[in-house]
DNA sequence: TTAGTTCGAGTCAAGTTGACTATAACTAGC
DNA sequence: GCTAGTTATAGTCAACTTGACTCGAACTAA
C-alpha cells in the first residue's frame, strides 16, 4: 500500500510529455502508372525505442511556440517544406504508445503542393513513401496516418481541400485525378466537371494548358481561402 | 544574448503541462416556452487566475489515465455524470490561453441524456447555464463552447447523434425537437419523420407514448452503435 | 358531440446525380 | 495534308432527393 502510494506520487512527479507528429502528404507521380498518387514523408528512427523504423515527422512541443507553430516548424526541418494547407488532426494519449515513457502526441496533418515537394529534402534517414504502402512504422503511426487518410477523403468529399494539392493554376482534369488518387476510384469526365463548374470558388481563366498530346485544356484558378487560416471554421 | 538563452532553457525545463476539458451539453426544458433547450454545466474558479468567473470542467491529466479516461472521471467528479456519448474535440494550446503558466487543454465534448442531466449535481460552485446565454468564461473558454457547438451542429446534420442526447424510446417529434434546438431553426414535420423512417438505425416498437394531451405518438427506439467506441470511425 | 391539435401518409415540382451520347479541338503518324 | 486516336466540353435522360404543401386519422378537452 505504501510502496504503491509512494509510485503513484513518484509517477506524478514526471508528467506525460507532449509531442506534435505531421502526417505530410503530396502527390507524386506512381513509379508504374505515372498518375499522380498519395505520397509522404518519413524518418528513420536513431535511437531506442523502434530504433530503425520508420516514423512520422515531429518532435517535442518547445514552450514559446503554438502547437500549429510547432507542427509548421516540424516539418519545415525535417523535409525542408512549407505546406499549403495545415489541420490539427488529433490528440494521442494512449497509456502505451511509447514503451519507456508517457507521450501525448498532438498530430497534424498537411499538404503540400508539387512543386513544394519535388524540393523536398532526401536523404538517408528522410524517404518518400507511398501512402497505400507503407511497412510498420514506430509507436501507433500506421493508426495516425490510417485516420489522416480517412480525414483527407472525408475532407475531399466535402470540400475545398483538393487543390492545396495542386499548383496555382490547373485543368479540371488535374482536379478529378486528385479526387481518384485520394478515393481511389473511377470518376466521370462529365459529370465531375459539371459539379466544378457550380462551385463558385473556381474561377476560369483565359489560359490554357499547352503542350499536351490532345485538346488543350482551360486552367483554372482556386479562388477560396488559402487552408492556414485560423479561422476557417474546420479548425477553431 | 547570454541571459536570454538562459532564459529560453530555463522556460524549456518547466514544460507546457497538459489539462482536459470537457464540453457537457444535455437538454433541458426552457424556463420561458418550455421547450427543450441545450444546457451546459460551468464550475466556477475558486482560484486565480480567472477566480470567480465560470469555466468549463476539467483539470490536469494524471498520469495513469487515457485522456478519454480523464475526461470521463471529470466529468464524473464535477458533475455526477456519466456521458452517453464522448468525443474528442481539440486540442488548444495557444501561448497565453493562461496568464501565468502555459497550458495545453485537450478538449472533449459529450452528450449526456435528461433522465441523467436531472440528477446532476448542482451546487454553489456548479451550475447549468443554456448554451445560448453564456457570459464571459474563464480562459479561452468561449472559443471551445462556441467550437464544440459547431461541432454538435455539424455532426446532428451527418448521422447518429441525436439519440444520445435522447432516452432509450422516443418519438420522432422528439427527435425533431432536438434538431429544432441545436440547429435553432423551424424544421417541417413530415419531411423530417420521412428522412428519419428512411435510416434504418432507428427501429418501429409497438409502444405509443400515452398521456399526451392529443393523438398518441409512436415509440421508437435507436439501433446504432453507442457513442463510446473507439472505434465508430469519427475518432481514430 | 365537437373543436382543436398532433400524428402520419401522400402528392408535386424543383433540383441533384449517375450513366450515357455527341461534338469540338488538338497531336501523331502516315 | 489527311486521318486516326485521344481528350475536352456540352448536353440528354431517368432515378432519386428535397422542400412545400394537403389531407385524413386519432386522440383530448370542454
Amino acid at each position: 500500500m505504501f510502496s504503491s502510494s509512494a509510485n503513484v506520487s513518484e509517477r506524478q512527479a514526471a508528467p506525460p510529455s507532449l509531442a506534435i507528429s505531421t502526417v505530410i502528404f503530396a502527390l507524386r507521380p506512381s513509379e508504374t502508372s505515372g498518375r499522380p498518387t498519395l505520397w509522404l514523408p518519413l524518418v528513420r528512427r536513431i535511437r531506442e525505442p523502434f530504433k530503425g523504423l520508420w516514423a512520422l515527422p515531429g518532435g517535442p512541443l518547445s514552450h514559446d511556440e503554438s502547437l500549429q507553430d510547432a507542427a509548421s516548424r516540424n516539418l519545415r526541418e525535417t523535409t525542408g517544406l512549407a505546406p499549403s494547407y495545415l489541420e490539427q488532426l488529433y490528440a494521442f494519449g494512449g497509456l502505451h504508445r511509447s514503451p519507456s515513457q508517457r507521450v501525448v502526441s498532438i498530430a497534424y496533418w498537411a499538404l503540400v503542393q508539387p512543386t513544394e515537394a519535388a524540393l523536398a529534402d532526401e536523404s538517408e534517414n528522410v524517404r518518400w513513401f507511398r501512402a497505400d504502402r507503407l511497412g510498420e512504422l514506430a509507436f501507433d503511426h500506421n493508426a495516425i496516418v490510417d485516420y489522416a487518410l480517412w480525414r483527407l477523403r472525408n475532407k475531399l468529399a466535402y470540400g475545398s481541400v483538393a487543390y492545396h494539392l495542386l499548383g496555382e493554376y490547373f485543368t479540371l482534369a488535374q482536379v478529378r485525378e486528385v479526387y481518384e488518387a485520394v478515393l481511389d476510384r473511377q470518376l466521370d469526365p462529365a459529370n465531375f466537371r459539371r459539379q466544378l463548374k457550380a462551385t463558385p470558388e473556381i474561377e476560369e481563366t483565359g489560359e490554357y494548358l499547352q503542350g499536351g498530346k490532345h485538346r488543350p485544356p482551360r486552367l483554372y484558378r482556386y479562388t477560396g481561402r488559402p487552408g492556414l487560416d485560423p479561422d476557417n471554421r474546420s479548425t477553431p
